[in-house]
DNA sequence: GTGGCAGCGTATGAAACCGTACAGAGCGGG
DNA sequence: CCCGCTCTGTACGGTTTCATACGCTGCCAC
């Protein structure tokens, strides 16, 4: 029925996907397969066979830690730069961690299987996806850390960050009753966090709505809970602009 | 000079060897190094090239995140279960984190070079040790988890589980000093929560030394804080009696 | 056996955050 | 236009943890 439109590489928004080489992404090509991804869609389900493994590319993914009874705490943001499902890549097809759409927007799937094969077909793929899987740790590292030593104010400072990073302009959607479930505090601790952010002028808080308006004396606040792990990963990850290996001796 | 004595995979004691099939086994055996492991070694420096991977016997390892400024949390505990320099199965040779012997013992360690060598020539090789990614990644948003989530005793609790896991017999050595060090949080809010356990029955405390004397109490201390990345290890990493693939459909 | 030190017990005031409750404010639908 | 719902602002008492300080104790070295 519906015209095939080629897929392009160039195209894609998608950072992973956009380094693959040429040869990788033709590997992938035939199984991918754009999806919108509204908000709250479960991408993953804990414990559950993951079926498809996803790459953001305008929407934003939380990887949650639910612990039974109701106390749940986000370990990782996904978007554009890498890939929700990243068990698959390690070779385990369930796990007791979920993910769901943070930001609504598009992104591409792959069914976890045709993954797999992939991932056994070409060994640089592999290295790459790995390579995130290492950044993604790190993440989840700095997560810990965050959530152990920080001030309320700096973990949000970082959280807006990650945010920022990972959508086109200054504005996310965003109310205190969901990053308040983000970082695991009470809403009213988010709303007076907020408040303080936005007297200094660093943001500007609307209904449902935050605008980044300084993004430097963000950083700033967030002071050494933002950074690691996107140093790692530009460091790991190779930029669209640059050729497939800017680092000689990477790792 | 001295007498070579052949390495027989039946009398290691560090679970992902006795995991290995015997070609997987073999493939490493020519590399393995036996090690002493003291207290307060370093075996992997943040942003340094890493030389050698750690295969802990009776020693335990701890993961630290540091971001400059004094600043640090433990992210991870590895013991016989596991492998210290995760990274370089990711094909990674740096990592911003730190590990060193939090309890001193023996264990094995083989070359980075050598480790990724043998990953290229054997893909279960690659697989098992992947599995035990993904399980670390679970421990270390548990930690997450528990950071943000957890009242002093249970984290104390879970932490005290999870060492105990790492050695024979109920002894641990351990300060209050170095507790509040692994848990980032102050000193005298050890003393406190250890307090409370030993004044239950759950534990005996004495100088530099803490004795479990009721683990399943413990476990109850800690509640969900404990036991979701053991089940998952428990899951994906063959038990040493059972066949090569105790799980049909694993992953 | 005694000096010294690492390890532990305890106190105190301050700060951050919690759980809960409730009222005002923006916004869309009938 | 106004109802109703979501979102946000604010308050209150209570708990946990913080930072810091200081004294006691077990243990080793000399």
């Amino acid at each position: 029925m519906a015209a095939v439109v080629e897929l392009k590489q160039s195209s894609l928004r998608n950072r992973l996907l956009q380094a693959l080489t040429s040869d990788d992404f033709a590997l992938l090509k035939p199984h991918l397969e754009q999806v919108a991804l509204p908000k709250g869609m479960l991408l993953i389900e804990p414990n559950q066979l993951i079926k498809h493994v996803y790459f953001p590319e305008t929407a934003i993914a939380s990887v949650i830690a639910t612990n039974s009874e109701s106390r749940q705490v986000e370990i990782a943001i996904v978007g554009r730069e890498g890939v929700v499902g990243p068990s698959v890549i390690l070779g385990v097809n369930r796990t007791p961690h979920q993910s769901f759409i943070q930001m609504e927007g598009t992104g591409y799937r792959i069914a976890a299987s045709c993954l797999t094969q992939a991932l056994e077909a070409s060994r640089s793929l592999h290295g790459l996806l790995l390579r995130y899987i290492h950044v993604l740790t790190v993440q989840t590292a700095a997560t810990a850390m965050s959530n152990g030593d920080s001030v309320l104010g700096e973990r949000l400072a970082r959280w807006l960050l990650m945010c920022h990073d990972r959508v086109d302009g200054d504005e996310l959607a965003l109310t205190h009753e969901f990053l308040s479930l983000m970082l695991a505090v009470r809403r009213p601790g988010v709303t007076e966090a907020i408040h303080l952010l936005e007297g200094v002028g660093i943001i500007r808080a609307r209904r449902a709505h935050i605008t980044i308006i300084d993004r430097e004396r963000l950083e700033e606040t967030a002071g050494d809970s933002y950074g690691v792990p996107e140093a790692e990963y530009e460091r790991l990850i190779p930029k669209p602009g640059a050729s497939t290996m800017p680092l000689s001796g990477q790792g």
